[in-house]
DNA sequence: TATGAATGAGTCTTCATTCAT
DNA sequence: CATGAATGAAGACTCATTCAT
């Protein structure tokens, strides 16, 4: 179409303007709008008027909204992913591997807090926006690596034989992501529900996960 | 200039055609579309096209969107939550309490195969449309019941000290809502993780909140 | 189209019901309407609305919008407008002519609040939806008339001449159906402004036009 | 979400293309189709397109309908209205004044074509889209010195008592603006009715005007 | 007579996108 | 790099109109 721009634009990241990369104030800004209000709830007006610039600008580095998205799961969401999963492959016990999962996901974030909300909306959802992106680029490696680990467990008779290995992920995420979530939300509960924060989910979650798939199968004979 | 005050003054429930009320038909597809595509992403053309009539008939029905959403939470999202919850009143102990609630909810999911995606992305979601709307109308008192149950247990030495009783609800939306909504994508992922269905969700997240929640505090030794 | 409706249609104006004919209830209900919002900005719902039926009764009176307007020009506007304009032929002097104008213009807004208020929409504006219709149905024989009087008592030096005979009909209808129509609005002016009634309009009009067109051309002199 | 809010934030006054600033000739048009047909009758598209734009440059510019019609208030309406009224300060006298007024109104209108029928069907009538909008802006300072001045002369015994002052005004625009309303309407008119112009009314008006409010109060004696 | 259901055309408004500057 | 101007497509909503009952 206009080759000149599609050129200019191939020279590659526009230069930093006044110490601060543009477009990683965009995507910045992006981020913290789609966990706010969902990515379909936001318009690029909007991402380019919490970075201080015009509409077009968005389109100037991103050429369009699309490519936007696959910007942010590249840049952003992916090295997350990797930061938790990767350590996995280093360890070989289920609790060890829980209590990592669990402690790496509260690192990050703390440091992204729009990570929780944006993965369970546009990762989580059915039809989430980012949920395709996100696994074309993902490898399921580490995935694989935690559900033999588990099932080889189990089948030693270590673990409850009423779990599903294949869930382990879902068990991490749903008492982690979700609780994290949620938090902004406590605040317009009942007194009784309020109080909440984040040390105390990642306690609840690691000690929920911990005590489910440790060696003791004491929930298998309470049932 | 206001017809929609106009029209609804005579309207009155409209009588069902051809066996099924519209109105209910417009409903179903509203909350089928909107747990595939989340609220914002649906139109109100999507949705009466799914229902087989113009977009004007939603208006008709419903006088605008936010009218549509209020009468979604108020004629099916309202009681699918107290048929899952009001139970709970009847019981004074720890796992029985979370059996219960864990099945209602696979229950309650069964026949509303909308419910989970629509769940996560608009109630428990950052922003969710349809959250303000279900806190009006719903009533905290079960889950303060279900809190204070925990707590007390947890007073006694019965449960992990280490499990915060304010998170119990989450765990267990996390355990069940979260891997229901997310079952449709299993199918997209690579073939060791395939071939989860619910009853494997229903079990593993029994198995897992009673393992976590019953008398045995295995996992705070094994810490 | 549908020859049997039409064919009922044509047997005669629906019976009255319960004593009140309901056709002449939608002419009412739409006068009201219109005068207070204008045509334009009155919807067929909210005139069937005003007499207590739905909007599908004024189709079955009316036909439709257009016809609507036709009935009101034939069968309302144009019977006051005879009535105020026909007595003219029988006099030969100005001045008598403009007093009876001024008394009968009054009179008919009297009973026909919605009058000057239409009158000034929809007959005097451009582009007005009544005046084309009004003025297909209307003879000016009264106004020429008028004017011709005017005029040859201005050639016989009793009137001023810098006055305009054609002009006498815009001059009668401004100096009482604008200020008639703007009646409604004197209360949301300053204090000094209101307190005005229909009393002191129509003895401010005869004066003012009587003065001008009464045999002493003093204001010529004046100037 | 807002995009008119975000959008306007960074617009300014565009520059003028082509020589005429665009927003400008979205107001000119706006202005010419009110006064033809009503602010009720005109849609933006038809604005846009009288102006050689699409309808979304209405909202660019304006945002919305209302603030269209605000600025058309402020920025068109209000500078006229304060220039015809505003040299009234300076007169004493009601001959003077009533001259002054009408001849202004005039002045006015030869420029603005679009002036007496907006103001008749927008301001003077009972619901116009302006009036409010123009009397939250406008002074009545002004009025009330004609009213006063007028007042006492009465008193003093220069003016016809059974006029009432706090209708001149109305007199005065009922007279120019009513009139030159109409002008339009008069070639449809039979051929005696023809041939009036706008210096037939401004004659035709202050002549009556000043005859009914001079010294002489031959009309009362007539009477 | 009278109604409720249903429609289609139109209006306002939003927004991603393009492009000259 | 960055902007403002401009657009087109789509969305919500309104409303006159039709029609079976």
């Amino acid at each position: 179409m206009n080759p000149g721009r599609t050129a200019r634009r191939s020279i590659g990241r526009p230069r930093p303007v006044a110490g601060v990369d543009l477009r990683e104030r965009l995507l910045d800004a992006a981020l913290t709008l789609f966990s706010e209000q969902g990515i379909g709830g936001t318009t690029l007006a909007e991402i380019a008027a919490k970075a201080g610039v015009t509409p077009a600008m968005v389109h100037y580095y991103f050429t369009n909204r699309n490519r936007l998205l696959d910007a942010i799961v590249k840049e952003r969401l992916l090295p997350i992913v990797l930061g938790v999963w990767s350590p996995l492959a280093e360890s070989r016990e289920v609790v060890p591997m829980l209590r990592g999962l669990v402690q790496r996901i509260f690192k990050a974030t703390e440091v992204n807090a729009w990570l929780p909300s944006l993965w369970l909306r546009e990762i989580a959802s059915e039809g989430g926006q980012l949920r395709t992106r996100l696994f074309r680029l993902a490898s399921f490696d580490y995935v694989r690596h935690l559900i033999s680990t588990v099932a080889a467990a189990q089948r030693r008779g270590e673990i409850n034989p009423e779990l599903e290995p294949r869930l382990v992920l879902m068990s991490v995420i749903g008492n982690t992501m979700l609780p994290l979530a949620t938090l902004g939300m406590w605040q317009q509960l009942p007194p009784v529900l309020q109080g909440v924060n984040r040390e105390d989910i990642a306690r609840h979650a690691e000690a929920l996960l911990v005590s489910a798939f440790s060696r003791n199968p004491a929930a298998a004979r309470e049932g």
